[in-house]
RNA sequence: CGGGCUGUAGUAUACCGGCAGUAUACAUGCUUUGGGAGCAUGAGGACUGGGUUCAAUUCCCAGCAGCCCGACCA
């Protein structure tokens, strides 16, 4: 992508009324833009920072069995009557027609959704488990949208919901999705700081559980354990990255899994939360199957849900100095920054060609009468993890740089891949 | 939903009961190119409604919107 063509520009002041580091640095460095409050609009460098997530929890969930479905955002009123929560769920966005005086609301969440779609399709204990996901925006009315891109309005979220014959069956269902929700964080860039979290609400562990990243700028308490002398398998060593909510901490002061007493308390993210639900939906929509006897039973169900928008934010709270965003690789919305200061292009644009032909992902800032100072000052800000410089002084050669190090390197063209490829 | 603060140009801000100023971004021209460059010229502005007043962008009230704190958050 040429950078003289994208149509966003980058900023030097701080946005009004914009108190988060996400939402500063996104908005100045035109990933978003704000509509109004929790609600944005992603631009083209947020957009692909947003397929990129998208992308590594696809290919994640697939591991899960779950198939892809889009179900729709309207929703009929007497689904929600259903099971009540028309008129419990007070963030639910209800409103009628102005012609016809039909009463909808938007899609929070889909088990009022998923329910009945699913009674369509499963008639035998043949038919289980099987599990549907779907990426889509969702709606709800916060009472206090804040925080940039953690608390909005209107967002993308991941969910996803399991049917079992049994409880076992979900059990087995639901530890699979713990280790596969590690497995996305880990990818995102996110896993050194993100704890499995015991929360309440659960049955069979008598727990629920969260997936948090610890951040300043998080709305949540938690108590983490660290204890190094239990590491969790599917980190990387990290201590026993389990932490335990704050809503809980007096019944459960010590860590679920190794028993360490010694609990940090820490401030953190929500970015992602899994559900054992049961019957609590099945039951008001009937939804059953038959079993190897003939008996009609309730479908157990699970549900498993990852804010995309939230991840976002929390990447650029926790990945970020003075200047501007350091993106994890997995999800930059390029994967080299490259620069041309020479006075022509020639060079420069025959590299760009040649990255281009390779596959590899590049911003090219091919702008003419934009000082060098400019266009460092934006790359710093846009925080594309590696940074490619023609000029004079490189004779031929590129200057290489990651967002992260100071320290520049001259090589040639042809090994610029191995910078892009290796950490 | 309770409390507080704030609405001035695309953005960020200043002053003021009587001609609204600056920076940046934008347009044009020239100069400039290793850390947000310089000169010149140009275009662009008081959230909405009501009140007080000879006169309101300024003071008062209401609405709307935004931010912060709290409560809430499948």
């Amino acid at each position: 992508m040429k950078q003289s063509l994208l149509f966003t520009k980058t900023k030097k002041e701080i946005p009004k009324d914009e108190e988060s580091i996400n939402a500063r640095f996104l908005i100045r460095s035109g990933f978003i833009d704000k509509l109004m409050a929790g609600v944005y609009t992603f631009l083209p460098l947020g957009f692909r920072v947003l397929k990129k997530i998208e992308n590594i929890i696809r290919e994640e969930i697939k591991n899960l069995g779950a198939q892809e479905i889009l179900m729709p955002s309207l929703h009929p009123k007497q689904n929600w009557q259903e099971t009540g929560r028309w008129d419990t769920l007070d963030s639910l966005i209800k409103f009628a027609t102005f012609y016809t005086k039909n009463e909808y609301a938007l899609g929070p969440t889909h088990e009022e959704i998923v329910s009945p779609l699913m009674k369509n399709y499963i008639f035998s204990y043949k038919d289980l488990p099987t599990a549907v996901f779907q990426i889509q925006n969702k709606f709800r009315d916060e009472k206090r949208a804040k925080s940039g891109l953690l608390r909005g309005r209107e967002f993308l979220m991941k969910d996803l919901y399991s049917f079992h014959k049994n409880e076992e069956e979900l059990k087995e269902y639901y530890e699979k999705a713990k280790s596969v929700y590690a497995k996305i964080f880990e990818k995102i860039g996110l896993g050194d700081k993100t704890f499995l979290t015991f929360a309440s609400g659960g049955t069979f562990s008598k727990y629920s559980h969260e997936f948090q990243t610890v951040s300043s700028a998080g709305e949540d308490v938690i108590y983490v354990c660290d204890n190094p002398e239990r590491k969790r398998s599917a980190s990387h060593g990290a201590g026993c990255k389990i932490a335990v909510n704050k809503e809980i901490i007096n019944e459960q002061p010590e860590c679920p899994q190794c028993g360490n007493k010694n609990l940090r308390e820490e401030k953190a993210i929500e970015i992602g939360n899994i559900f054992e639900l049961k019957t609590k939906y099945s039951t008001p929509f009937n939804l059953n199957y038959k079993d190897e006897n003939g008996l009609e039973k309730e479908v157990i169900m699970g549900c498993y849900g990852i804010g995309l928008n939230r991840i976002m934010g929390t990447v650029v709270e926790t990945y970020h100095d003075e200047k501007g965003i350091i993106w994890p690789k997995s999800i930059a919305p390029f994967s080299i920054h490259l620069i041309n200061l020479k006075p022509d292009a020639d060079f420069a644009d025959r590299v760009y060609n040649n990255l281009q032909s390779r596959g590899i992902e590049v911003l090219y800032d091919d702008r003419k009468d934009i000082t060098a100072g400019e266009k460092f000052a934006d790359s710093d800000l846009i925080g594309i993890p590696l940074r490619a410089v023609i000029s004079d002084k490189t004779e031929g050669k590129i200057e290489i740089k990651n967002r992260n190090e100071t320290e520049t390197k001259l090589i040639n063209i042809d090994d610029i891949e191995k910078f892009v490829n290796n950490k």
